[in-house]
RNA sequence: GGGAGCUUAGCUCAGCUGGUUCAGAGCGUCUGCCUUACAAGCAGAGGGUCGGGGGUUCGAAUCCCUCAGCUCCCACCA
């Protein structure tokens, strides 16, 4: 790349990014030096990068990358998951497309078109991560259901089933009637929908009155085996022990009295599907009574009640209405908000069905993992997530995993011709089991019939941690006894439940300890009007477009500016502008190092001799400051005091300060020391952006082959002059007051300005040749006369001149002048007022005190100044 | 219905155990500059009664109470 004043970094960040994989800098093996570990979320094979794997990856890039200049042996895994649900759903809809049915096809049939599917379109997001410069290691990259983690699935479901952890049941399970199974709680997201109230009535058997039922779903009137009314409710009370006929159905069902209904709620009476709604399941348990299932698997109606069989749900529901209207059996229909839920996956409206699960006891399971985050030995970032995540572990349900789906691990389940059955890792072990268990030694693998359910995802991915490194099957191993607990992870507080809590559990359950020591959650990335980033609504920006226009460094430099962790990342292109900015503002503090010549003849100046002390002073404050950001996880802090470092302090006062003149050469040491200082602000930008920073370390220095950024070691703070910084302050503020009175004056940059200093206490020597850089300096002792033409300011207490000539407008002077003195006394007084104060002095600490003395001192002195300068112009007038 | 959190400049947010700077940053805005590193830049400026009210304290953006608004999570009101 030419050295032009635009930087391009398409023309070279895929070259570094072969660079590094090429010689390996992204492996890790265990050695004798401290791991870090993070495991990557492993995204959906389905999946495509949007904005949240952006932020997420970048931040567990920057974690990693620190980590491994730091000198830490660095481990990042990356993987994909299966994702059962949304995987089959998508081969399914692709079938479907080309004309093949699911239910066409064996079990086997179709698992090779999953696998053909998954090796074709799976995992693209792993490719685009490197464009964003992951520093993942790649060989390490796993599949959850690679065979050896499909083994340790297996052999961790055989292991919970034999403890008593897994058990098989009845259950009332959210039906995904779109893919057929079965999900777990948090599959189902609950959203407020726009519907309708319905009341029907029911007609009392051997009476002509009726009662008045108020639901949001009449065509589960198919399956009422109960109407049901408060014992307290005095409307109800004759209908004791009589029956109702549910509408259109025509059955007699009896009418039961539980305090469960609301008396209040739409007309007191409830009628009672125990088939279809979880509260009317526990209602026909405690009362015996029927259960009506009256759907077939996908939301159809079923034959048994013999009214719109074969129709959909919906359909039902429309139809149903004039059904009841015609009949003369709905009183009338209410709009009504509600909530319902929805598949997370395929979007179905869920449908509470009653059938034969696997389940995992989750109440004892969840203790250890919910001390160790209640005890901080897991750190939750930031830290409001715990009282979430406690609430949920202390009400953890029994999680629901089995699926009625075919992509997934087949649970290893096998059932007996006799009845019951068996569980074990192979159809072998389980045929000896089975042999065992019923004495029948002719029994055969043919007689066996596996479960044909496969595992909810999760129940792969909450092993994540331990199974990368196969320390399911081989608890023992070097690399899971090298690499566990890992260190970070890195994800949305989204998966807080289904993810990061089931992998805590799983990690006390089998390697006896946390799987990870700190967690930090992302937010959610949303665009400027704070809406989520999605599909639908089309304001999601294409990650891989973002990166050719602004360089992935411009990119992962913008989205962690502003972005804490947990707050959400109000996206806008601007951020992106910014990161660019940056690096092209890198790019061209390098352009002008590089253009100067060393010349070992020329002695230092005083200018740079000072600057140079003075740098080394910021460079050494800022990285005491980054480290206790790091340390807190604050990221963007951290950026921001980097990026403020080289752009303010690094090229906005330093370089100016001892830029030689056009064509001139300057002296080694500071050259030398300019060229170090450079090279240590490039490795703490590494880890944020890591093209930019190898681009210009290669070309400020020759380096050997290998002499990579990545690998190089992360300098460290050293103790700092603090008194220097305080006083450098002073000649900024100076050189800015200087530079006010020039515009406010229009004096041209080329005219060097002059400036007169009457020197105090707090003028310090060195500043002439900083100042002198600026303006032809001074003392106004031996040029007196000139300073009654001036503009004057005062820094802390030293009174400066700046003289125009004739030029100067005395009144004006004069009544900012006196302006500013009666500002300075009003805040004497206060400054008096509190010393004066006797609690004041006798409670406040004794650092405190001393420093409102200072404000009174520095008050003072900058009152004598004031009335000196007036006194000046008033001689003048 | 329960729980958590948020409310500081036009926007996005810092402000970590109450105490230096009449409240900070970045972006944006305004003004002047194409000054031989950088107009993706330089220099300068404006902008806030820290959501309202009350309390504790010598001292509150910071702690407590209360009201209002927003967000998220959890929950079986048909």
């Amino acid at each position: 790349m030419e050295t032009t004043a635009k930087y391009t970094p398409s023309e070279i960040e895929p070259k570094w990014y072969e660079y590094w994989i090429d010689r390996g800098f992204f492996r890790s093996e265990p050695d004798r030096r401290e791991p870090y570990t993070i495991v990557i979320p492993p995204p959906n094979v389905t999946g495509v990068l949007h904005m949240g794997h952006m932020l997420n990856n970048t931040i567990q890039d920057v974690l990693v990358r620190r980590a491994r200049m730091k000198g830490k042996n660095a481990c990042w895994v990356p993987g994909i998951d299966h994702a059962s649900i949304s995987t089959e759903t998508k081969v399914v809809q692709k079938l479907k497309s080309e004309g093949i049915e699911k239910n066409d096809l064996t079990r086997e049939e179709f698992l090779r078109y999953a696998w053909d599917w998954k090796e074709k379109y799976g995992g693209i997001i792993l490719k685009q991560l490197r464009k964003l410069g992951a520093s993942c290691d790649w060989d390490r990259t796993k599949f959850t259901m690679d065979p050896d983690m499909t083994e340790g699935v297996i052999r961790v479901f055989v292991d919970l089933h034999d403890k008593g952890k897994i058990y098989r049941g009845v259950r009332m399970v959210n039906w995904d009637p779109s893919s057929q199974t079965a999900l777990s709680d948090e599959e189902v997201i609950y959203r407020e929908v726009q519907s309708k109230l319905y009341y029907l009535r029911y007609k009392i058997e051997g009476e002509d009155g009726y009662v008045i039922v108020a639901t949001t779903r009449p065509e589960t009137i198919l399956g009422d085996t109960a109407l049901c009314v408060n014992p307290n409710d005095p409307r109800y009370a004759g209908l004791k022990g009589k029956k109702v006929i549910v509408p259109l159905v025509n059955r007699s069902i009896p009418v039961i009295m539980d305090d469960y209904v609301d008396i209040e709620f739409g007309t007191g009476a409830l009628k009672v599907t125990p088939a279809h709604d979880v509260n009317d399941y526990m209602l026909g348990e405690k009362y015996n009574l029927e259960t009506i299932d009256i759907f077939n698997d996908d939301g159809t109606i079923n034959g048994k009640v013999g009214l719109y069989v074969g129709m959909d749900r919906f359909d039902v529901r429309k139809r149903i209405e004039t059904d009841l209207r015609d009949a003369g059996l709905l009183e009338k229909t209410e709009d009504y908000t509600n909530k319902v839920g929805f598949s997370e996956r395929t979007n179905a409206v869920i449908e509470p069905k009653l059938s034969m699960q696997w389940f995992v006891r989750m109440k004892e399971l969840a203790q250890p993992a919910l001390k160790a985050v209640m005890e901080d030995d897991i750190r939750l970032l930031p830290a409001k997530f715990k009282s979430t995540y406690r609430y949920w572990m202390e009400n953890v349900k029994d999680w629901c995993i089995s699926r009625q789906l075919w992509w997934g691990q087949q649970i290893p389940a096998y059932y007996l011709p006799q009845g019951g059955y068996v569980v074990a890792e192979t159809p072998e072990q389980a045929l000896e089991l089975a042999r065992q268990k019923t004495g029948d030694e002719k029994l055969t693998l043919s007689d066996l019939r596996q479960d044909p359910d496969v595992l909810d995802t999760w129940f792969s991915s909450w092993l994540w941690p331990l199974s990368v490194f196969d320390g399911i099957r081989n608890p023992e191993n070097p690399e899971v006894k090298y690499y566990y607990p890992t260190n970070d992870l890195v994800t949305a507080p989204d998966i807080l439940f289904f993810w990061v809590a089931r992998m805590i559990v799983s990690g006390y359950e089998y390697a006896g300890e946390k799987p990870f020591k700190n967690v930090y959650l992302t937010g959610t990335v949303r665009d400027a009007l704070h809406r989520k980033m999605s599909k639908s609504l089309g304001n999601s920006p294409d990650p891989l477009d973002l990166i050719a226009q602004y360089g992935a460094d411009g990119v992962r430099m913008g989205m962690l500016l502003c972005s804490a962790a947990g707050n959400d990342l109000m996206y806008e292109d601007s951020l992106c502008e910014q990161g660019r900015n940056f690096g092209n503002k890198i790019w061209n503090a390098f352009r002008l190092v590089q253009s100067w010549t060393p010349d070992d003849a020329l002695a230092q100046l005083e200018t740079n001799r000072i600057s140079v002390a003075w740098f080394e002073a910021v460079l050494n404050r800022t990285l005491e400051e980054v480290e206790a950001d790091f340390d807190a996880y604050r990221l963007s802090e951290a950026l921001m005091k980097l990026y403020k470092l080289f752009w303010d302090e690094f090229s906005g006062w330093y370089l100016e300060l001892v830029k030689p003149g056009y064509r001139q050469p300057i002296d080694r040491t500071t050259y030398e020391a300019t060229l170090g200082y450079f090279e240590k602000l490039l490795q703490l930008l590494h880890p944020f952006m890591p093209f930019v920073t190898e681009e210009i370390w290669h070309r400020i220095a020759a380096r050997k082959d290998g002499e990579s950024i990545m690998v190089s070691r992360m300098p460290e703070a050293k103790p700092y002059d603090a008194k220097l910084l305080e006083e450098f302050a002073l000649v900024k503020e100076t050189i800015s007051a200087i530079r006010s009175i020039r515009k406010d004056k229009n004096i041209p940059n080329r005219e060097t300005a002059e400036l007169l200093v009457r020197p105090d206490e707090n003028y310090h020597p060195y500043y002439n040749p900083v100042l002198v850089k600026m303006a032809n300096l001074s003392d106004i002792r031996t040029v007196e006369a000139k300073a009654e033409n001036a503009a004057s300011f005062i820094v802390k207490s030293t009174e400066y001149f700046v003289p125009l000539g004739d030029g100067i407008d005395v009144e004006a002077e004069l009544a900012k002048l006196t302006a500013d003195l009666k500002y300075q006394e009003g805040f004497l007084a206060s400054v008096m007022k509190k010393l004066g104060n006797e609690r004041f002095v006798q409670n406040a600490p004794a650092a405190v005190v001393e420093n409102e003395q200072a404000k009174k001192n520095d008050s003072e002195t900058k009152i004598k100044a004031l009335r000196e300068q007036i006194a000046l112009l008033e001689k003048r007038k």
